[in-house]
DNA sequence: AAAAAATATTGACACAGTGTCATATTCTAT
DNA sequence: ATAGAATATGACACTGTGTCAATATTTTTT
């Protein structure tokens, strides 16, 4: 635990090569192609060492994504408590543009981790449970406003939620994999007015 | 080419068992943990004449999923020329039922599918073709109604058209991975709800 | 009907990558 | 200074892939 432990801090020095190496590896090959050997060799490391350390390719990248995941979870849970329709749509057009700002901006370490997520179960789950916990605070949004009288009562709150999320994370693996015409701001501004004019009253 | 041409009878028929085993082994299996030994073994069938007449185990997906991409292209067809705003609620409504509906269907090829896209850039742009289909079918008839001063002018049709296919594709994923809480109409009336509502005047 | 040609099948082989484990090294505490 | 705990190592066994020269089968030619 402290720093004069040599040892403890070989090992430390070790995890960061190999997890240095494995971005290097990630970034350049992509997550299918990216080989833990290359990482192994990139780290200057012992093959056997990598195992020690980590569980093998999905666990070197699930423990460097989690920077970005975190941040996933902070958007998520930002609170929401519109007065008017007029409100919503500010804030919602605020949400949704920094959900999509994101992707641009951790554009690369998000496209491995896409190509990841159709491979590695442990992967998906982790983006299962940022999704999940997106649509949760959505949704409790839209019964909320519900309750207000300001959104449409009929409708069943976890279904729009999830729709309206899923619009969002399309668009945001669009822009991650690069192939969106339109600008971040344009995109958002779009999918929440039809939202917010589609939900609210 | 004649039916008394045994070399090619025997070829084809080779052909079909592979195809047989393969679809077994990849629904068994799932797409990941399928490997092209299993189904020439099933297949009853010397190893290296599987790569006389497939590629590899993602040719083999997509000769089995061809069917199913073609219902996909038809549905994707449907015209679209609604006189009013309940007109299309009601289009729009059956289009969305009928496209879960077939995932519903065809569920169990359509998980392999799903995992095969992670995976297979042959796959996955496969299934980018049926997408920019429907989302350029969609984009047409959103700017129709446009013109026509049924739906909001000032929005960007051709977001606005992604963004309605990518909730309907996003619920897809979600029936065929049966992570679906509500039924399929409720789902299909609920996000043509919002969002024809959202569009149209 | 036998030889030659065309077509179809086969499995041994070389290769690439993975994960494990017995052993070696380094460090700490006594 | 040495026992023993923590860490690192690479050879090895294993799984799966794709290729290719050899072989088998069917059709055509003579």
């Amino acid at each position: 635990m402290t720093v004069e432990d040599k040892r403890h801090l070989r090992s430390i020095l070790t995890r960061q090569k190999l997890l240095e190496a494995a971005k290097e590896v990630f970034l350049q090959e992509g997550f299918q192609k990216a080989t833990i050997s290359q990482m192994i060799k990139k780290a200057k490391v012992g093959y056997g060492t990598a195992y020690v350390h980590f569980e093998g390719k999905e666990d070197l990248l699930i423990v460097l994504m989690e920077d970005v995941m975190e941040r996933f979870y902070e958007i998520a849970e930002i609170s929401f408590l519109p007065k008017s329709k007029h409100e919503a749509e500010e804030i919602i057009y605020k949400q949704a543009n920094g959900f999509l700002t994101m992707a641009e901006a951790e554009r690369d370490m998000m496209q491995v981790f896409e190509q990841a997520i159709g491979v590695s179960s442990l992967i998906s789950d982790k983006w299962k449970m940022i999704r999940e916990k997106f649509i949760q605070r959505i949704s409790q949004d839209v019964a909320f406003t519900q309750q207000n009288g300001l959104a449409r009562a009929e409708l069943n709150h976890e279904i729009v939620a999830r729709g309206w999320f899923f619009t969002n994370e399309m668009y945001l693996w669009e822009i991650v994999r690069n192939e969106h015409q339109a600008s971040v701001e344009e995109v958002a501004k779009t999918i929440t007015s039809i939202y917010v004019t589609g939900l609210y009253i």
